[in-house]
DNA sequence: TTACAGAAAAAAATACTATTTAAAAACCAG
DNA sequence: CTGGTTTTTAAATAGTATTTTTTTCTGTAA
């Protein structure tokens, strides 16, 4: 079997698994043995066990000889995975997860923020200026202003120097992407340039703690925004 | 071929693999063909294919036909991934990421305590202090004293009820064991237990503030520590 | 005749299929 | 409770398919 669209098989295999697996789909059935998927989705066993390698990899089941395989508890998933976080993010009633990785960006964001403000990487920091720029330029656009936004953020985490805050850019930019549906629920709402500017304007001077805190009034908000939307 | 210590062949090499990747011993002969890999390991092109797909979906390798595989660069490894970060920390000249892993929990950890001061999650608060007295109790044993001060760091990202911050246990519970080699060159470090207590009556009076700060107390002083380290 | 462009063929690597054997753990009969 | 049976994943083996790079060939124009 060919797969469609230029995706492997075994990776098309793993995502559809994956997300599966995060709609809670094989919980009440349990998770299948390697003979049934292979029936179900037409592939032979060698590409099923690859795939389900890489969800083991990931966190989110477990294969025993003679015990079969099952979804792993939510705690041992890897969270910070950006497939995973994906899979749970696209799922129907995701809300409580952008909640809290809202506030796991209110703790990085503002520390990267004011790293970035001691760490002085002029190439990096003229990014985030270019993506604060975009914002002002596109600030009719929904679609570029949204993506001139994740630029900007993830250009702090890169200005940062630290690896991991860096590292979670393919989360952030997912995250952002998607909390669009959610939070276009709430009206007109929109980003505020003036903070952004803010952030950057005292990155560049070097003053951390006015990078931090400015940084940290752009996340309360959001972490706000998204637990008004919950409670709606 | 069996593998020796009860781990399974695929997980076997996937170490081996994950530890010489990030030790860059691929990078300058570039990264083997399955068919040179399965000599070299004596393993089956099956086994071998299931490692290299593993560490392809934590981010290390790629994969193509004609093309063959190729170790990603770094900032596509996904450092967030308990595996990966251990085989970094491991490796020998690794004091850099110990400070860029300490500057990360510098950001999360005080945020963490905060969260748990308001979240008030009993059970969770009681293994906080549970972590606390195994601390006292075995002052004079560096390897119970070590346990139970990451029992009771890991306990606080629990309690924050924040699945993000719970997630990064078994980071911080390698990190800290191994970064015992580190900062044991620095002469009688130990533990503070006062600040750690400190931490510990702030939650549990739901005092977020001085949680926090009682937190990042202690992780300023171990990003400092470090620091010496790394320039000693 | 030479140079070059384009097409065709070959080669090299991973992707995938199929099948068999081994090992481990649960189950069951006695 | 012991020992064999069964089920399910683990691993090995062999071969086909696909993709992409490289090489080779060929035809045409200078």
């Amino acid at each position: 079997m060919r797969s469609e669209l230029g995706v492997s098989l075994a990776y098309g295999l793993l995502a559809t698994l994956g997300q599966s697996i995060v709609t809670g789909e094989f919980d009440k059935t349990g998770f299948p043995t390697e003979a049934e998927l292979c029936v179900k989705f037409g592939a032979s066993r060698t590409v099923m066990r690859e795939a389900v390698k890489m969800l083991s990899a990931k966190g989110l089941i477990s294969s025993r000889q003679r015990q079969g395989t099952r979804v792993e508890p939510v705690e041992n998933w890897n969270l910070l995975d950006p497939d995973v976080l994906r899979w749970l993010m696209e799922r129907p009633y995701s809300n409580k997860i952008f909640l809290e990785f809202a506030q796991m960006r209110l703790a990085i964001e503002p520390a990267a923020a004011a790293l970035a403000a001691e760490n002085q990487d002029r190439p990096a920091i003229a990014s985030i200026r270019e993506g604060l720029q975009a914002m002002i330029d596109h600030a009719g656009q929904p679609d570029l202003a949204l993506k001139a936004d994740i630029d900007f953020h993830v250009a702090i985490l890169k200005a940062s120097g630290n690896p991991f805050f860096w590292r979670l850019k393919p989360l952030i930019t997912n995250a952002l992407n998607l909390s669009i549906q959610l939070t276009n629920k709430i009206a007109g709402h929109m980003a505020d340039i003036q903070a952004h500017q803010s952030i950057l304007v005292a990155i560049e001077k070097g003053d951390a703690d006015t990078a931090r805190r400015s940084s940290e009034a752009i996340l309360v908000e959001s972490v706000n925004l998204i637990g008004k939307v919950q409670a709606a």
